[in-house]
RNA sequence: GCCGGGGUGGCGAAACUGGCAAACGCGGGGGACUUAAAAUCCCCUGGGCUUCGGCCCCUGCGGGUUCGACUCCCGCCCCCGGCACCA
């Protein structure tokens, strides 16, 4: 061979093995019959038009790392790629550059689909998911059909951030201090008719499961402060009547039940028709303090208990709250406002006559829309209070001072100048026969005393919302839903899916809250599918969440065209074993997605509940210490360094460049050391496949492979690249100082190690050593199946029969001495005791411990 | 405010179950090769002191436990992420 060819040139062998691979469908395991099966999945891509970010290669390359890793150990590694293509994302694109999002869409994909091939990916090309497809999102429709027909899809009344200017409902991450992100115009609230799964009826599942799930810590705390769960009771308030209001029919939010007075307690005349208002608290114990109720402002019980004169007031007010934007009205520094509706409410512990406010601090869209406001314990109901000088009675202290008192019962405690919200060690006071009780207890034995009169019970609470899966938008997989006169909502049958999203020219969003489709008669005129009379069709799309909520479930199966999943594929490849994403989907994504799962399990179509046995978050990659960013104009894009250094060293930086999963920062400069690595470990592989010679002439170095397949076997399991990458490197350089040519034992497993992260390299070095087939370029459901390349450690060599251990004095290193492997302490200490330096520290005392571990360390404690 | 994750050389970072802090790499300094540069190779590189034997200091800050602490405990400061007028 001559010198010229031996250079190491990545152009020229990534391209001969990205060829290779796809030639011998390399990447295609047995779908039906697979030894090892080993489903190796990642977060598929948004398919932009500014192509794939180094951030997503990031993530890629990472997943990429361990599927090539369980590859070479044997398993059947179906690994999978899609494009996440529907969405506002990419209609606002389309949008923006007028061009209509079916012509961009496939030229991005193509894009996306030659980068992936060039970065050398292990993709299973055979098996790709496009949710724009309608033979990908007929299955959706048939998904949401399931939902509705299961009762978890119901169509209500929602409040929604909406954008006069732009026309459209938007999303609360694209309202950015109260203004719209686009076009910088305050936002308003607007009630919509919308679809929703309620997802909150699994709340507790979804939070359940979360003990026993093999996921990223952070990843499930995100998920339970996402869930939010509260426990605490809900309380009834019964309104006190007055000559002005009119009982009206009940409606959804009004209970029904009158109050009756229980006999060991103040009892007021409350007329039976009369409405309770429902309150959630998570401190029943507190609530002889209620001093007043407030309502939301769009509680529907507030027409019914405002008095007449104060009706103006209150009407001005709600006009004013429904101008403002969700966002905006949630910051928690705003000063409280609000309106008195001049309603009384009998609080049912003390039986006092407290006032009824509407605020707009209280939120329709948690809890009841109602609380009661207990101003000395709750930080922002004594805001509330000090603003509108309401009373702050004092019914918890701290045990000492409540237990100084005379009598708890009547307890004479200022309100400071903030609320006392602490449970620690705080006793109930004024607080009639509980005084003097522990606040947590006297909580459960108020409520227990108030259920029976069926005025408390005890409640949990959740923070996660249903899931509203409406957009009044165009670039999204048609609801199927059918609306007739004489049927009302209709779904569309499942032979009659897909519903095809039609080509629409102008598909800029509707004035009225409503999607383009509506303006395309041909699409939503339909007939009903019972009475085959006229109707008309859903024109709302679905959310992006629910294409990426089943994509995995697909991508084994989709080779069968009549039916979503294949069971027998699906019982093979599933449930996922590995997932590698972002930490941004913590959420939205991993939770609708284990949502959906859990309804297709209990509907039958699947056997597991959980989609993922393993999820494992990626780092964010950072450009010099900030975010990358268009508006930065940071953004690295990966061609140019793949054009300058080849995939291989492009794929060793961004995996030596820090912790796979905290991240790191790209830094140009970084790049050179892997590429000299790559070129040195080139060059000495080549040396030895030219030299040819066999054994471990070195034991040396032959102790070193043994730690290093050690350590780097370790470190794949745990993701943790960067250091796997590094005990290479020490390896290649214990190798190199030997000064000879490396063996060929001794460089074969560093070739194989190295093929994860450099996988072109790594087949060709392979091939040069004479190694009988590729490392990659055999399918693995054809010829030798499920083989395992890996190298193994062997106990007995990782150890040299000497040992150098630090030895100290008082705990500081005086002398490092050298010691037959295994020592017992009295050599180790006779030796150290010989040590010059050691001698001097103990100045001729005899040490009063000696502390020794063997092989690790000894130290001699003398005072 | 609550819940996570962090804070280690000039820089990116290592350090297993409490056992030699700074592996690996970048950058920097010196040298070899070269007419020269690049590339490559070798040596040095946390700070201070030194009689050149060594000695002292150092993992955000302050305490503690221990023969021994980057690691465990208590109290603080700062950075990143999630949640947040959530009753």
């Amino acid at each position: 061979m001559s010198e010229r060819e031996a250079m190491y040139d990545p152009q020229k062998i990534e391209e001969k093995w990205q060829r290779r691979w796809d030639a011998e469908r390399a990447n295609e395991p047995d779908l039906d019959a697979p030894e090892r099966p080993f489903y190796n999945l990642m977060m598929y891509p948004y398919p932009s038009a500014e192509g794939l970010h180094v951030g997503n290669l990031y993530a890629f390359t990472g997943a990429d790392l361990y599927g090539r890793y369980r590859r070479l150990r044997g398993d059947e590694v179906f690994q999978p790629i899609g494009f996440d293509a529907f969405g506002i994302h990419s209609e606002n694109y389309a949008l923006k550059v007028d061009t209509h999002p079916m012509e961009l869409i496939p030229a991005n994909i193509a894009n996306f689909t030659r980068q992936l091939r060039r970065a050398g990916i292990m993709y299973d090309w055979s098996h790709t998911v496009d949710t724009t497809d309608p033979g990908y999102y007929r299955w959706t429709q048939w998904i949401f059909l399931r939902l509705y027909e299961a009762g978890l899809a119901e169509k209500k009344e929602a409040p929604v951030n909406w954008c006069p200017s732009c026309k459209t409902v938007l999303a609360n991450e694209q309202v950015i201090a109260g203004e719209c992100e686009r076009c910088g115009t305050p936002v308003g609230t607007r009630t919509l008719s919308q679809w929703f799964f309620r997802i909150t009826e699994y709340a507790d599942r979804l939070l359940e499961n979360l003990e026993w799930i093999d996921w990223s810590e952070t990843t499930k705390t995100a998920q339970r402060n996402w869930i939010g769960r509260s426990k605490g009771a809900l309380l009834r308030f019964p309104v006190v009547v007055s000559g002005g209001m009119e009982p009206a029919a009940g409606s959804a939010a009004v209970s029904g039940k009158a109050a009756s007075a229980a006999s060991d307690r103040p009892t007021a005349s409350t007329d039976a028709s009369a409405p309770t208002i429902d309150v959630f608290t998570t401190r029943p114990d507190t609530i002889f303090g209620a001093s007043f109720m407030v309502l939301a402002p769009e509680h529907p019980l507030v027409e019914r208990v405002t008095t007449e004169e104060r009706r103006g007031a209150v009407e001005a007010y709600r006009e004013k709250v429904a101008a403002t934007d969700l966002v905006q009205r949630k910051k928690a520094d705003r000063s409280k406002s609000g309106v008195d509706t001049g309603a009384r409410a009998r609080n049912p512990a003390t039986g006092q006559e407290i006032p009824i406010w509407i605020a707009d601090y209280v939120l329709m869209e948690y809890g009841t829309g109602a609380i009661m406001a207990v101003p000395a314990h709750d930080q922002r109901d004594f805001e509330f209070a000090r603003e509108f000088d309401l009373p702050i009675p004092v019914v918890v202290a701290p045990r000492q001072a409540a237990e100084a008192a005379d009598d708890p019962a009547d307890v004479a405690i200022e309100a400071g100048e903030e609320a006392v919200a602490d449970t620690g060690d705080v006793l109930l006071v004024n607080s009639g026969r509980f005084s003097g009780t522990e606040a947590e207890e006297g909580g459960r034995a108020i409520v227990e005393w108030l259920a029976g009169d069926g005025l408390a019970e005890p409640r949990v609470q959740y923070r996660l919302h249903d899931w509203c899966i409406s957009r009044q938008r165009y670039w999204g997989p048609p609801i199927p839903i059918v609306y007739c006169d004489a049927c009302g909502a209709v779904p569309v049958p499942d032979e009659d899916l897909p519903v095809e999203l039609p080509y629409v020219e102008d598909f800029r969003p509707e004035e009225g809250g409503v999607s383009p489709l509506a303006r395309v008669a041909s699409f939503y005129e339909t007939t009903c599918p019972e009475c085959g009379g006229p109707a008309r069709r859903e024109t709302d799309v679905s959310d992006t969440f629910l294409d990426s909520g089943w994509y995995f479930l697909r991508y084994p199966s989709t080779d069968a065209d009549d039916r979503p999943i294949d069971d027998a594929r699906t019982e093979t490849w599933l449930p996922v074993d590995m997932y590698i994403g972002g930490e941004e989907h913590a959420v939205l994504h991993l939770l609708y997605s284990r949502f959906i799962t859990m309804v297709l399990h209990d509907l039958d179509y699947l056997e597991f509940e959980e989609p993922y046995d393993r999820f494992r978050k990626h780092g964010l990659l950072i450009k010099e210490g900030a975010k990358m960013s268009k508006s930065r104009g940071n953004i690295v894009v990966p061609d140019e360094y793949m054009d300058r250094y080849g995939a291989d060293v492009f794929r060793a930086y961004l995996m030596f460049l820090g912790p796979y999963q905290e991240g790191g920062d790209f830094r140009d400069r970084g790049i050179v050391g892997v590429e000299r690595f790559l070129t040195r470990l080139w060059d000495s592989v080549s040396q030895a496949a030219e030299e040819g010679r066999e054994g471990f002439p070195d034991e040396a170095v032959e102790r070193k492979l043994h730690r290093t397949i050690r350590q780097v076997t370790g470190d794949f399991e745990g993701l943790s690249y960067n250091t796997a990458i590094a005990a290479l490197m020490e390896y290649l350089n214990e190798a190199r100082s030997a000064g000879r040519t490396p063996t060929l034992d001794e460089v074969r497993p560093l070739v194989v190690m190295l093929a994860p992260v450099a996988p072109h390299a790594a087949e060709e070095l392979w091939e040069e050593l004479g190694g009988e087939e590729p490392l990659f370029a055999s399918a693995p459901g054809g010829g030798e199946r499920s083989r395992n390349v890996w190298p193994e450690w062997e106990e007995e060599l990782l150890h040299a029969d000497e040992v150098e251990i630090p030895v100290q004095v008082n705990g500081k290193v005086r002398a490092t001495i050298r010691v037959e492997r295994g020592a017992d302490r009295e050599t180790v200490r006779e030796a150290a005791l010989a040590d010059e330096n050691v001698r001097r520290h103990l100045e001729g005392a005899e040490p009063l411990k000696v502390i020794h571990v063997p092989d690790r360390l000894l130290n001699l404690v003398i005072e």
